[in-house]
DNA sequence: AAATCTTTGTGATATAGTTAACAAAACGTC
DNA sequence: GACGTTTTGTTAACTATATCACAAAGATTT
């Protein structure tokens, strides 16, 4: 696995995916040339952090030009992995699982829901926009069998604990948690926390104490 | 409104209602009293960080002994203000907006989601979870009359800009964006944006990328 | 080909957030 | 009530991120 020459921060990485749709839009829409300013004004990131975000990764750009369309995409697709496709399973088919799996992941890059599990008869058995869903009980034996190591935790609070267990035994390697659970596993596992409660609250909590200031209306 | 003496920062705020919500579930296990390291282990927060949270608001704890929970809650729940209901807005009652629409906010907080708006007929006129759903051209007929002035937004991306323009003019404060598009807003509107595919992405890019370090395993 | 304009890449600086470490205070026990 | 223990609150150090500002390079125009 190609690893950039120097670790690049995790807030640029984040932005990534992100600098990799808008690119493609562009593409799409013929655009050759592009100015980190453009950028900017369609993805709403400072200018300047922009093109330190590009320079981790070299001299991408040209001076008085700016950036090539078409070279910046297709360093993107090496850089972003798009050939090596991450083969993820969504855990718990509930509203929230079932918007999962009718985003189209694949459109913009090779993150696919493989699989998805529920304890739901009537979704046992059927497929959701293209990915079969199995029971809960099988598990182990799917993600073992299809070498799958990143999962989506969708499933109701009580049951998160016990099913990431679950998940644990069964080797997955990252876990993206959308339930309110605060997980305990081991330490060699990553968990990234999506709280959608916690995020509607804190925005209200902003709202309310940090109005806009001078400097931001300017 | 009461304002804070001093403004908390940022990093801080997002983590109160995290705090909050746990703080509840101590109270409903009869406990008294917790310590900042006991929390640390529960919300997966660093015991340092906790400390210095609570301590923008003074001196909750006592030296040798903890936090009294019930003490804590307290001063939280007037913090978050918790007596002052937030009313929100759900444009779009797809699979997201549904999933936001079972989730019963008011448990732990006063933020409401009170009314949902969506193109489909057979959806408009029912209630989800006790939220009535109006149809999008009574959009601004609605907020307007209802003061409502928090939208999430979980529309299709095509979308997403028109009915951003058409909540400006509804005289909207902030909104909650769950599409991948970039919106153009006033600048006087906060927008906070959740990019489930981005956060997917750049998870996968994480796990790839950033394997777990010697420190991180200690 | 000279002059002017544009835009990058980056050093320097500013801002924000985290964590180690520990004195001081209060607890709990004997 | 003296003494060892616990745990806060905070100073200082560290780490991370964002942004300003501008020289240098190259593009574009005349």
């Amino acid at each position: 696995m190609a690893q950039e020459p120097v670790k690049i921060p995790q807030a640029t990485a984040r932005r990534l995916p992100l600098y990799y749709r808008f690119l493609n839009n562009l593409h799409s829409q013929g655009k050759q040339r592009v100015s980190s300013a453009e950028l900017s004004e369609a993805v709403k990131v400072d200018s300047a952090t922009i093109r330190r975000d590009f320079s981790y990764f070299g001299a991408l750009g040209k001076k008085g030009y700016g950036y090539n369309v078409n070279y910046l995409l297709g360093f993107f697709r090496k850089t972003l992995d798009q050939d090596e496709l991450t083969k993820v399973a969504l855990i718990g088919v509930g509203n929230l699982g079932t918007a999962f799996l009718n985003y189209n992941f694949l459109k913009n890059n090779n993150t696919k829901i493989e699989i998805g599990f529920d304890v739901d008869e009537s979704k046992v058995g059927t497929t959701i926009g293209d990915v079969p869903i199995y029971h809960m009980d099988e598990l182990q034996e799917k993600l073992v069998e299809q070498g799958i190591t990143v999962a989506i935790l969708t499933v109701p609070a009580p049951v998160a604990q016990p099913i990431t267990d679950s998940l644990v035994e069964a080797n997955i390697k990252g876990l993206l948690n959308f339930t309110p659970a605060r997980l305990n596993v081991p330490k060699t596992i990553r968990v990234h926390h999506i709280d959608l409660a916690v995020e509607l609250q804190s925005f209200v909590y902003f709202l309310k104490h940090y109005p806009i200031t001078e400097k931001e209306l300017i």
